[in-house]
DNA sequence: GCCAACGTTGGC
DNA sequence: GCCAACGTTGGC
């Protein structure tokens, strides 16, 4: 199967790309996700698959930096942990309801994609990000969009 | 800080 | 199974 491209919003004041480049080996798991389309999504995804690593909540908001799917999914442990605020008393190990992946960075952009430069790039208006009202914090991103976003974030940034 | 858009919950 | 109420997300 053909690799597949994602978008994954973070919100840097909990965890950002800073959080993801001290990880050991840069990995993390995807933890905290409590949406069924955004789970799904992930459910999908296959080691290796391409992700744009989003800020959200920033000034403005923008893609910082590429990772990829480095093992597939399975169940988010912190759905079991009482302590845990993303702990759910109606999942059982039997059959949990949420799921992680674990991703690692590949590199930061040269330069950060922001969320205005991206609705102006007339290559990326049917992006699921760019839609009114958009909020789905792990998205799919077509093969062309991941290209122009990553020319978008070399350090020159290319005539449109 | 505001508020539109959206998902979830729960009463009926 | 409908839908109003509510909570959350996230750009502005």
């Amino acid at each position: 199967m053909a690799t597949r491209f994602w978008l994954f919003k973070s919100d840097p004041d909990e965890f950002g790309l800073s959080h993801l480049m001290k990880c050991p080996e840069q990995t993390t798991l995807w933890d905290g996700v409590r949406n069924y389309q955004a789970r799904n999504y992930m459910r999908e995804m296959k080691s290796g698959d391409g992700v744009l690593f989003y800020h959200s909540q920033t000034k403005p908001p923008a893609v910082v930096a590429i990772a990829k799917v480095v093992r597939e999914a399975y169940p988010d442990p912190t759905q079991f942990d009482p302590l845990s605020k993303y702990h759910d008393a109606k999942s059982s190990r039997d059959e949990p309801r949420w799921s992680v992946v674990d991703i690692r960075l590949e590199s930061a952009l040269d330069r950060a994609v922001t969320l205005p430069e991206m609705r102006e790039e007339p290559a990326l208006t049917d992006m699921e990000l760019l839609r009114k009202g958009s909020r789905l914090s792990i998205q799919p991103v077509r093969s062309a969009e991941w290209k122009r976003i990553r020319a978008m974030g070399r350090r020159q940034a290319p005539k449109a």
